[in-house]
DNA sequence: CACACTACAAGTGCATTCACTTGTGCGTCA
DNA sequence: TGACGCACAAGTGAATGCACTTGTAGTGTG
């Protein structure tokens, strides 16, 4: 997880910026966040777009170069992607972007669905009353369809929910490896991955997901975890995106 | 909330020491690994054992004397750490061990519960006729129990076999995230979480898995991991480091 | 006595610097 | 011509320096 974690800051920075000049833009410091998230923050986007693609060379000093910044933030972050896995480094060697890095986003859903609906058994089991009841009223807040802005609400829905299933699964390492998926999962979200039909299928999944938690019931929560993971995957089989 | 850490210098006594010292050895360069992997090994292997409980704060400056490196390497290893969710930080803030921090190599176990059975099962579909033919021969050579190394050969062959089905599983954050627990299935071993007699039954569940995965059944494969895993953990419910 | 304010100590984030390793082009020689 | 070797460019790992932030003891004030 990384310093600032999936958790609060949520409010993730636009990626379009004015380019002092050609090629990428200098990044400059943003509220809360420290240069390494940001330079993390980039170098992910790009390789999960594609930009980067497999076998590509991450060299400290040409990013610190580009991006404007010493190589101090630029060899954390890419120490950090190469936690991820997404990137490999031998010792003393150059950085390369791991081939198959391109299917990086749809593998994390894959992931996903073996991590969640066991989480949601178990959070069914461990999480508290007041959990739920916060979860009750979210959902009930992003009810209302008309909303112009209800797009961004039952986004920010769908992090708190999936999110907070993570933490009352009674498993740290488990509860990582959620919110992990969820940091990508809200790059996803930046690069346009998902669109008000596959939200709008997943409210109503959300909600038996809160119901057969409320219940105690661990079977019907991984269920209905694994129904509304599956269904937000069926609308684009076929992008990389998911 | 009560950080143990009453006076600061009593929290993290003993990591490393002024090299007069003897017993305590200061960090010093190992063949292949650089400081940073020192240092997080380090680091972490004290809080498994519970020797820098939950709650604990990781100073980068104390640290760094300690241990009788710079501020660099443990900046960067407190990074993977956090990476890992075994610790947190806000920005500008002291790390602190993650309560809980104490269950991490139990919570790791059933984590790989979740992970290593599709994964075996999707490996028995995407692996290669030479990869299986490699954990045949492996399998084959540690088969005679006889030998009083045999421990040791039955370990790598434990590692060798569970990575190589990660590795042909076709998902690489898949693959990550159980090459992630086995880093810490190694700390187990290394402080002494596994006996002879788990790793004896184990080795007739790897060869159950092996020809489940030549069969190309994925159902098999899946049921025969499951096994090996839930048997590895009966041996010691009680433990702390499975 | 409780509470706010202040100065100082401690710690973090980032830049800079240096030593060492790795990659590469070019000249030498068989 | 092609293999070898060598010097130089480029890159990495780690130490150090500096500016800024956070924690804290001490002081004054109601």
């Amino acid at each position: 997880m990384s310093t600032n974690s999936v958790t609060s800051t949520h409010d993730l920075t636009g990626i379009g910026e004015p380019p002092t000049r050609p090629g990428i833009a200098r990044i400059e410091s943003a509220a809360g966040q420290s240069l390494v998230d940001e330079v993390y923050h980039r170098l992910l986007a790009r390789i999960v777009r594609g930009e980067l693609s497999g076998g590509s060379e991450l060299k400290s000093t040409q990013l610190s170069d580009q991006l404007g910044v010493s190589r101090t933030p630029v060899v954390q972050a890419l120490s950090r992607l190469i936690a991820d896995g997404i990137v490999t480094q031998r010792m003393n060697m150059r950085a390369i972007v791991r081939p198959g890095a391109e299917n990086w986003l749809v593998e994390i859903h894959e992931l996903r669905l073996l991590l969640e609906p066991p989480a949601a058994a178990r959070a069914s089991q461990y999480i508290t009353h007041e959990a739920i009841e916060i979860l009750e009223r979210s959902g009930a807040e992003v009810a209302p369809l008309a909303d112009p802005k209800w797009f961004e609400r039952a986004r920010q829905f769908d992090f708190q929910l999936h999110l907070m299933l993570a933490d009352h699964c009674d498993n740290q390492p488990l509860r990582g490896a959620i919110y992990k998926c969820w940091q990508y999962k809200g790059l996803s979200y930046e690069l346009g991955g998902d669109e008000t039909q596959v939200l709008l299928r997943g409210y109503e999944g959300h909600m038996s997901i809160v119901a057969a938690v409320k219940a105690r019931d661990p079977q019907t929560a991984a269920a209905a975890m694994e129904l509304h993971l599956r269904h937000a995957s069926s609308y684009r089989p076929e992008k990389r995106i998911v």
